[in-house]
DNA sequence: GACAAAGTCGATCAACTTTGTCGGGAATTA
DNA sequence: TAATTCCCGACAAAGTTGATCGACTTTGTC
């Protein structure tokens, strides 16, 4: 049930880009790798297969680098994983997008199946209707809930 | 996202015990794994793991074999999935049981640790939630749904 | 045009994990 | 005692993961 390297630096990727300031045009992979603490050559690896995939646009050259190819709420968490980290699936007979049979004599009485499909409906759910931008949305959120909460009480240690 | 073989051998070879009639006693290893055809000498691994964690006792010589240490509502199968094949959670700074921090600076506005611990959530209440009677139980009504089809239309082939 | 700054690409690699296998031992029953 | 079954640790082949490398192409600037 884990999520690679891979699947969790593009997927830190994609948010350092959604929710960047637009008018600063592209952000090269060297300040991604460095802002993000992602080993720089992998995440140009990665950046590459998310470009491949439709997600990224890039451009080469001085003042080039990588953006969103479609607005934030166009990109689904679940098309990232899917791509960098293969199917939600827990198990192939299970996947909608990497269905494979499996041994079992009858997949609709199988406990096992029954049970997994469930697991990835739930995690369905969740990353195909989880975007970019919902989940840069929830992130100011959550700062706007930490900075508050640092106004009513300026100072932690003295407040205890 | 995906379950081991280890953690999927185990599962269906407690199911395949809890779904034993009792009266039988209990089952050798060669047994269950002719009948889920599971490689023999693997699966012996699986269930003294399972032994060990008591959820099955074992007795040794002729006749012997295992049987679950406790009812069948008293097993969830993420206490298997978690024995078998690790966390539920997809990163470390979201497990409830193997909580590991992350890099990110502040956990509480981190969009990826949000994220996933909303997948984390969503799978372990289906798993810790689910027993092996449970499954047993929508395994019988799926089987009974499948027999009154077939009673409804007694041959597939010729009813198209 | 030359140069620097990016992205592009394929190959390769070490470490780790997974999925088993093997050989012998210990407990239990007949 | 012999047969059966679980018990245990070691090991090994194959696959996956998480990178790294070197050479190349494209773009913008001087």
């Amino acid at each position: 049930m884990k999520l690679s390297k891979r699947g969790e630096y593009g997927i830190k990727a994609l948010i350092d880009l959604a929710s960047r300031d637009p008018a600063r045009g592209a952000a090269t992979v060297k300040e991604i790798a460095a802002h993000q603490k992602i080993p720089v050559q992998f995440l140009e690896q990665i950046m590459r297969a998310l470009k491949n995939a439709g997600i990224l646009r890039s451009k080469p050259g001085a003042g080039g680098g990588y953006a969103l190819a479609k607005p934030p709420d166009q990109i689904t968490l679940g098309q990232v994983v899917r791509l960098l980290d293969g199917p939600l699936a827990p198990i192939p007979c299970v996947s909608k997008t990497a269905y494979q049979p499996c041994v079992c004599p009858d997949e609709n009485t199988c406990g096992l199946r029954l049970t997994m499909l469930d697991v990835r409906n739930a995690i369905a759910d969740i990353l195909d209707n989880t975007t970019l931008a919902d989940v840069t949305h929830r992130v100011q959120q959550a700062q706007h809930l930490t900075a508050s909460r640092k106004l009513r009480q300026p100072s932690r240690t003295r407040s205890r």
